[in-house]
Parts: C-alpha cells; sequence; structure tokens
DNA sequence: CTTCATGCAAAACATTTGCAGCTGG
DNA sequence: CCAGCTGCAAATGTTTTGCATGAAG
C-alpha cells in the first residue's frame, strides 16, 4: 500500500469527518461518503454544482438539496469552510475547515492556500482597536495567478 | 455655516461621485442623488433594503431596480465597495471605496472600518508566496462588538 | 429631441423547505 | 423497527432583465 504525507493528511480529514458524523446519531449514506470524500480533499476548493456533478456521476439519482444538506451539516460541526462570494459563486475547504487567507484569480478562479505569518498581529491589534471579540476572519487577496498573466 | 473635518469628507465624497457621474453621459436624476447621498454618508454600511427604505421615503415610488441599478453603476465606478456575505446580506460602502479591514459584529451586524497597519506587509508576502499580482483584497473580523458582548 | 433612466413585472439563480417514501444502524 | 436521510418539487429571497413610459441635458 501506498502512503504519503498527502494521502496521510486527506484520510485523516475524512477520517475526522467520519467521527463527527458517528459522534451524533447522524448517519453514513453512500451519497453523504462520497461528497465528504470530495471535500476532505478539496484542494481546487470546489462549488457546490462541481461537487454535485462528481456525486452525480457514482449515483446518477442524487439531489442537489442532498448536497446542500451535507454541507449545512458539515458547517455545523465545523468541518467545512465556506467561501461565500457576492454573485453567489460559493467555494468550500473541507480540507482546512479553520480560517485561513486565500489568493483568488479573478481570471480562472483558481485558488490557492499560502502559508502567511503574523496575522495574529494583526488579529491582535484590530482587537484593541474596536473592542471586538474576534471569533474568526476571512481574509481574501484578488488578482491574477501565474498562468493568466501568461496568457493576458 | 458649520463646517468641520467629517462634513468635508462626506462633500468631498459626494462631490467625488457626482463628477464621476458626470464625466460620462450618465444622468443625475432625482432618486439617483438620494442614493448617492446615503451612500457618499454611509458609515453603517448599509443593506440594499436600507437604502431602498430610505430612498422611498423622499420618493415613494422607486422601484428596488433602481437602486440596484445605481449601485452597479457605482461599483462600475469604483464609487462604492461592496461587501458581500453568503447567505446575501450584502453591504455598502460608498465612504470608503477602497480595500479596508472590517470588524464585524455576529450578532448585530454592526460593522466597523478600524484603520490598520502592516496589511502591505501581508500583500507584499501573499505576492512572494504565489505569483499571484494582487489587485485588490477583503480583509474581514467577526466577534462579538462591545455593547452585545454586554448584553450576553 | 434624443438618449438614458425609471418602474413595473417577469425571469433568473442559488438556496431552503416540506413531505412521502426509503434505509442505515 | 424507526429516526434520520433522500429526492422531488415547491417556496424563498435576492438580484437581473425587458420593455414601455418619462425626464435629463
Amino acid at each position: 500500500m501506498i502512503r504519503n504525507e498527502l494521502t496521510d493528511k486527506i484520510d485523516g480529514r475524512l477520517a475526522q469527518m467520519l467521527s463527527k458524523i458517528k459522534g451524533r446519531d447522524f448517519r453514513l449514506t453512500p451519497q453523504r461518503l462520497v461528497i465528504l470524500k470530495i471535500l476532505a480533499d478539496s484542494k481546487e476548493h470546489p462549488s457546490v454544482d462541481e461537487i454535485y456533478q462528481k456525486v452525480r456521476s457514482k449515483f446518477p439519482t442524487t439531489s442537489i438539496a442532498t448536497v446542500y444538506k451535507t454541507i449545512a451539516l458539515l458547517k455545523e460541526l465545523n468541518e467545512v469552510l465556506e467561501l461565500g462570494f457576492p454573485d453567489g459563486s460559493n467555494r468550500y475547504d473541507g480540507n482546512r475547515p479553520y480560517p485561513h487567507p486565500h489568493a483568488i484569480c479573478l481570471k480562472c478562479r483558481k485558488i490557492l492556500d499560502p502559508e502567511i505569518a503574523s496575522l495574529d498581529e494583526i488579529s491582535e491589534e484590530m482587537k484593541q482597536k474596536t473592542g471586538y471579540t474576534i471569533s474568526s476572519h476571512r481574509l481574501d487577496f484578488f488578482g491574477l495567478c501565474p498562468e493568466c498573466q501568461r496568457k493576458t
């Protein structure tokens, strides 16, 4: 069996999701399992429709309501991060379900998750200047990815 | 005539919007002027519906389509910042129509615009790590405002 | 006068909900 | 078994669009 850091991490995410599901009396249906797998390995930050199409390729009668309901469940369990956009083109990250910065290409919509230091500093400064308690954040940078820069 | 830094700034924003409007062959209707004024002085980051209600108190026959169309125009002219949220509760800032950080209360939805240093650093780090060109960003912190903390 | 803007209603979307029937545990 | 899930369709809520009428410049 082939094992490496990457597959271990994905398996870890799926296992984590499964344990949360079983923790309460939620059920593991075949459709749900497929959706969990897609999201656990969601480096491309898929949209609802992309998830829907993938599930249907395995279970053609699946309804989009099931996809939405499963995502809603995972959001409740804090096992998926929702990246909402004003135009409704929402994207989901089940691989890193906690707030983190994104680089978003305005042309091809590719999303990267770079590691950025010093976010804690800003968070602290924010607390002090506003008096708000900070429980989460959203940090997105918009521009052109290297590939789309070349094509322009 | 009473003048101070604040009213000057607001008047400045309105004047800026008006000059952009007249710059091309866009027309200045009474409804449009009211919407511009509301947005130029939008420290509360109003929603579409809040703007709609205010305009209707002055011009009762105004349609919500006109509000949407005017906002779309201002977005094109880069004279309003749209803060979109996944649940469709979008908010607008015509006072500072450029990207800047927000502190958003999860309970009462009050939004503050604190001045935060060192965002440029992060932007630079982002460029270097992703290879993206960065043309804009979005930085929101979510938590409870001081008032809602007291009530909890 | 000649566009462009308004206001209305319909359309377009994404997402949610209600419910009968199905099924995982 | 039976509570929870699925799939369908209808409902919801927001934003957009088409078009006839109205008004800014």
